[in-house]
DNA sequence: ATACAACTTAAAGTTAACTTTAAGTCAAGA
DNA sequence: TCTTGACTTAAAGTTAACTTTAAGTTGTAT
């Protein structure tokens, strides 16, 4: 059973000209062509589709994608070269939620702020208030 | 007390081109010049500076950033407009987060995955895998 | 008063990751 | 066989968010 570029494309959520992208980036040397030149997507290429995608949706570069691909297509010598990229990339995902993580403790604190100048009528109202009148999760958020 | 550009940007650890930049772009309407045409930021825009970062590493552009900027110097009486433009960050951080947490249990997957193929000696040892031997956690991301 | 590091602007340059265009080819159904 | 929608490539275009450059100005320290 195979697939054409448009029936991987909606798969994977991506425009069909962003397959052939990766294509002529040499992401996906695995995928074979017709006679005709047709490239014709397997089931089992699906594996690394995904993973690509993954490391797509995780900040990872099409440049270090496609080091990460070769190393595929090297044979099946030596699976720490690869492991030691997933494990770069779990780390550097783990930063990435306690980032965001940060991130959105600031934004609870600005809802808070909000909610708090709509009850005191406004915003200075809200600098105003004691510490001791700031919950205290929301402490490392004042300037002053 | 003031500070530059320079300072600022150490202390926000960007680029000073990149406080300028959004300076040019709206982002900054609230800070003052010397009568030279320095920028002199004070303390109490720290605030603003650290939402502006907030929103810009969860992913919001520049033009919404300075949408939101625009709500503050148009005053206090509306905290519903940046209420909502903070409320929906917040949920577009929740789905990044969500999302990341399935691209990580992928990339656990992986690392399994290249571990037991260490363990049988190949890739092809692990494909040949009862269904049984494989962690349930890792049952969504087999392909056939 | 002078030096000099850090500031200023406008404009051009950079980068990654697509996306579009143009001109043509393939292959499945009527 | 013909039509037609989806495929092919190479090359040019787009976008956002900076970053650099060039030429000049500011302000602090000696």
């Amino acid at each position: 059973m195979y697939y054409t570029v448009g029936e991987i494309a909606k798969k994977m959520e991506v425009n069909a000209s962003t397959i052939r992208y990766y294509d002529k980036e040499g992401l996906l040397p695995f995928v074979k062509r017709s006679n005709g030149g047709i490239r014709m997507f397997k089931d089992q290429d699906m594996g690394m589709l995904n993973i690509i995608g993954c490391l797509k949706q995780t900040g990872m570069s099409i440049k270090d994608i496609k080091t990460f691909v070769n190393y595929y297509e090297s044979g099946d010598d030596d699976f720490n070269k690869r492991m030691n990229i997933i494990e770069n990339q779990e780390k550097l995902v783990q930063l990435q939620m306690e980032n965001l993580q940060k991130n959105l403790n600031m934004l609870e604190y600005k809802k808070w702020y909000y909610t708090k100048a709509k009850q005191l009528g406004s915003l200075d109202n809200v600098e105003k208030l004691p510490k001791t009148d700031i919950p205290k999760m929301f402490h490392k958020f004042l300037t002053k």
